[in-house]
DNA sequence: GCCATAGTTCCGAAATTCCGAACTATGGGA
DNA sequence: TCCCATAGTTCGGAATTTCGGAACTATGGC
């Protein structure tokens, strides 16, 4: 577990970061990442609007992100610190983390049915 | 299955484009539709790279694009004749998908035609 | 040593995806 | 008209993926 996998920035592939990203909750945690550019998970990721995201789910989705190659985790003292690679994978992909970070800002303000109606929860 | 369902172009989500181009499979196939402005599906579609892929997993790829509101498809006689919504989506997310479609393209291996980069506009 | 905190792993249930087979829809003959 | 060919959709079941609670591990403080 310790030595935590980061794809080589030459490996990380279009797909693995639309997959990553295409999870609203992962597009948001992946966002409050850069936001803060550098974040601990659980303490500042662990709440996406009034939902709860549970451990283990969150867990995961830092997994995924890192896997996918958009962020550097590390583990300092009880906790894990999670940046952003932005800077890379701009570098590789052009345009594209800003694109898909503007696409869910701008829906952002119209969301009339993203978080509340969860009827079926 | 006559009304074919297209989401209005406000109703179109981000993560629904994420997650529609996030296989590959499906992402060729809408390069493959673009790059053609207007492609039959069967005939100019089934087949990416050396790879052939079954019918029912096409009609399913393109419907999710569709869905997505990638695309507009419309019968013709026998045959659907599909067309990408660009310039809705485009509008909508500004740069959205240039840098999805320039991502697999410098990605080299996963669309057919790597180097034909499509439409920088 | 013990405890608390932060995060991971395990594993079963639920959801999703894949694709062959069967089906539907349309056009072109005879 | 009936029959066939072509283009695509739907059905259904197996394989895969995702979700999340419970148990576990790792680190620091006492």
């Amino acid at each position: 577990m310790r030595p935590l996998f980061h794809p080589a920035i030459e490996d990380v592939r279009p797909e693995a970061i639309l997959h990553a990203l295409a999870d609203p909750d992962r597009a948001a945690i992946f966002a409050g990442i850069m936001r803060a550019g550098c974040v601990e998970a659980c303490s500042a990721l662990s709440a996406i609007g009034d939902r709860v995201i549970p451990k283990s789910s969150l867990s995961n989705h830092v997994k995924v992100l890192r896997e996918a190659g958009l962020i550097r985790s590390e583990r300092h003292g009880v906790e894990m610190r999670n940046q952003s690679r932005w800077a890379e994978v701009e570098a590789r992909f052009p345009g594209l983390l800003a694109a898909i970070i503007n696409a869910y800002a701008s829906g952002l303000g119209t969301t009339p049915r993203a978080d509340e109606t969860i009827a079926s929860s």
